[in-house]
DNA sequence: ATATCATTTAGAATCATTCTAATTATCCAC
DNA sequence: GTGGATAATTAGAATGATTCTAAATGATAT
């Protein structure tokens, strides 16, 4: 029998952190968090439950290659961030409209931006063709 | 003296590979594109090449944490891309405007697209507290 | 209870990127 | 040209986030 996807106490916890949290907490600091309550967290269960997460549309990863990763419980589909390149602070960006000018957001958020980054993910009609829906989830 | 910078021919030779592909190469590719000209020539010059092309605008990198990072010299300032996710294929998007709704950037471009990331870079209002204009390169 | 399957774990492996320290190339002044 | 400063380049090591692995543990249905 297909038991599917338990939610443990663990897992509970990591979602609490994550909701708890509007500063769009690494993997780390969702693993402290975690470890407060249950000390003994393997830092692979916080990976391995933040990727059923992804998977189930529960949370928003917003990718850096040069520090860690972030995740957004909160409002886990796309919207605008907010990235110091200086602290590294993550912030929901708000007073400013998406895909706003530069110099207005700045205004808006007190931030000085230099740059945007705007970017659709998905799959090309290349690799649509070569793959049946059923391997892409939409059966 | 101050010398500057200069344009070796290894430079020259990367900015001709970056310029002459429209696929957003990774470093491993302008490496590779390098090589056949100059085939000597290490990573650590590519990774130091780059870096000087991103301080002057000259290339505009486009950040994954997942796989290589991809370098886009023919349009160095923020526009947006699409990303499949399955060949990890980068493009510029055309046909459809900024921050147009999910559906209709698919229906524009042919790709399924599930995911949007927007999000401006700059220095929030307490790091620009902490630092002066100079230090941030606002002489 | 037992069999089954999911979860968790510690540690190793991976891999892009950065760092380091030594070597080589470039260029200016003389 | 030669010498001396500075910059560029190199191979390889170090870093650090993430993923993998294989074993141990936990939960559940019958």
């Amino acid at each position: 029998m297909d038991k599917g996807v338990a939610v443990t106490r663990k897992r509970a916890k990591l979602l609490e952190v994550l909701l708890a949290s509007d500063r769009h907490p690494s993997v780390s600091e969702i693993h402290e968090g975690v470890r407060v309550s249950y000390p003994g967290t393997s830092l692979a269960t916080i990976y391995n439950t933040i990727e059923i997460l992804k998977e189930t549309g529960q949370v928003l990863e917003i990718e850096f290659s040069a520090s860690a990763n972030r995740y957004d419980g909160r409002i886990p589909v796309s919207h605008p961030h907010l990235v110091c390149l200086q602290c590294e602070k993550v912030e929901d960006m708000e007073g400013a409209a998406p895909y706003d000018p530069l110099e207005r957001v700045s205004q808006a958020t007190g931030y000085e931006i230099v740059r945007l980054r705007t970017d659709y993910y998905g799959t090309c009609p290349e690799c649509l063709e070569a793959t049946s829906p059923e391997e892409r989830g939409c059966l």
